[in-house]
DNA sequence: TCTGGGGTCCTAGGACCC
DNA sequence: TCTGGGGTCCTAGGACCC
């Protein structure tokens, strides 16, 4: 592993890119609000329920981490100033993130927000060495956006991830040391440069397959190398142990993807307090479809599956799809396909989240316009086409209202009414619902 | 310590068709 | 009449990523 010249790589030996800004959404709200410089700065949902989305390198010094609890992060962090978060002002620099990196190579790929891949091989061509335009990079963002970032370079998005992750400033014992800002790994270190890394630093290998591989003895990526695929198959399946066991070896074919158009669209939402009664979750689904539907129209697409998700208070949760024989995008229609799905779920516990989704997409035809019920979509034409228009309309809701029945039909009706049971003071905790997006605020403190 | 909201992918079982 | 096996679609749950 190097990080500057004479090591020079070539394309060849670095053609993948990684880039991902630092501590992204801390520092756009530090950026708008200088007052907040110097400061532990997160931001997140800072009520009971709430997690810490981003935190500043100042806030992890204490300790506070993203993903950590927002209560766990103010025990460790008093002072720690809790931001709600402002998704337009970070999707705009977003946007002039992924402008700059499109700049250098059409070929990009966004990891949410704040991070991407970009394949660098059509700079071959122009003499441009991965070295340099990873710098040159950094000074951009560092000069339009005011925000830092490292870079990684490799053969491959395994190691490129791996290597802007090094690049980064880090904390140790409360102190931050800043990163070398740009890392390349040199393809012939890289077998053993992984073998030092546990498990849980390779792609798709979080707590629940690390805590696996610990009980067969597998603590490090050089565990891993050493063990043979079937082994670990019969443990985690075969699609996770084909791509630890490729991973292992630094073997990663996934291609540099422009533009992987989304698969589902949806909306949840995790409760101040928790949901006890049914007319609580039928407004939360129909809340939630008029977003869904919103979502769909703004995207131009047409679903033909709808999904319930409710998360109880054990946090166990359980889901209830239903595929129609065509796609919709009115919310009229998608609440009431949620709502009777909602209906089927028996609530034996109050409910914390619940949350509502659309996939299985479909080509927006002229039929599925109408079958959707978009009937303003279209301009006004004869009569005829009028007609035929309401028809089509009648065909849909008739299709609509076969949907409900099966629900019903696949559930039984068996579980209306069970939420009477749950608790006595049911009605008034409707109006409790948070409106941050990370997590119910709290209720503002007395005087 | 106790876990948000945006998503993706995998698995396993059942239904259905050939 | 009873049977098999493969393919595809759908559903539910779980794990993971940022």
């Amino acid at each position: 592993m190097s990080s500057s010249p004479p090591d020079q790589p070539t394309v060849d030996d670095a053609p993948i890119l990684h880039v991902d800004l630092d501590a992204f959404f801390a520092s756009v709200e530090i950026l708008d609000d200088p007052s907040l410089r110097g400061l532990p700065v997160a931001v997140g949902g800072a009520g009971e329920r709430g997690v810490v989305a981003s935190a500043s390198y100042e806030a992890r010094r204490f300790g506070v981490r993203s993903g950590m609890a927002s209560v766990l992060a103010r025990r460790r962090c008093p002072n720690l100033v809790i931001l709600p978060g402002r998704f337009d002002r970070y999707e705009e620099y977003s946007r002039r993130f992924r402008d700059i990196v499109t700049d250098l190579t059409p070929t990009v790929e966004a990891i949410g927000l704040d991070e991407l891949f970009a394949d660098l091989r059509g700079l071959r061509r122009l003499g441009v060495r991965p070295i340099d335009a990873a710098w040159a990079l950094r000074e951009r963002i560092e000069n339009e956006l005011r925000l830092d970032c490292g870079v990684g370079l490799a053969r491959n998005k395994l190691f490129a991830k791996l290597a802007s992750k090094r690049s980064k400033p880090i904390v140790v014992g409360g102190r931050i040391t800043s990163g070398a800002g740009v890392v390349w790994v040199d393809p012939v270190l890289e077998r053993e440069w992984l073998a030092e890394l546990p498990v849980g630093a390779l792609w798709g290998v979080g707590p629940a397959t690390a805590a696996k591989l610990h009980r067969l003895g597998l603590r490090w990526v050089r565990d891993l190398q050493a063990v043979d695929e079937a082994t670990l198959a019969a443990h985690v399946g075969a699609a996770m142990a084909a791509t630890l066991s490729a991973y292992a070896r630094g073997d990663d074919r996934r291609e540099v993807v422009v533009d992987r158009g989304a698969k589902s669209v949806g909306h949840d939402e995790t409760f101040l307090r928790s949901l006890r009664t049914l007319d609580e979750v039928r407004g939360a689904v129909r809340t939630h479809a008029s977003v869904v539907s919103r979502a769909l129209r703004a995207n131009r697409q047409l679903a033909r599956t709808v999904t319930v998700v409710a998360r109880f208070d054990d946090l166990t949760s359980v889901s209830r799809s239903q595929t129609l024989p065509f796609g919709v995008d009115d919310e009229g229609a998608i609440a009431m396909i949620g709502v009777a799905l909602a209906e089927t779920v028996e609530l034996t516990q109050s409910v914390r989240l619940i949350g509502l989704y659309a996939s299985s997409f479909v080509e927006r035809s002229e039929h599925e316009i109408q079958m959707s019920f978009n009937v303003d979509v279209e301009p006004t034409g004869a009569r005829e086409s009028a007609e035929a228009r309401s028809r089509e309309r009648q065909i849909g809701l008739e299709g609509l209202r076969d949907a409900i029945d099966e629900v019903r039909q696949r559930f039984g009706r068996s579980s209306l009414g069970t939420l009477a049971d749950l608790g006595e003071h049911g009605l008034h905790v409707a109006t409790q619902r948070g409106r941050n997006a990370f997590g119910p605020e709290q209720p503002a403190p007395p005087g």
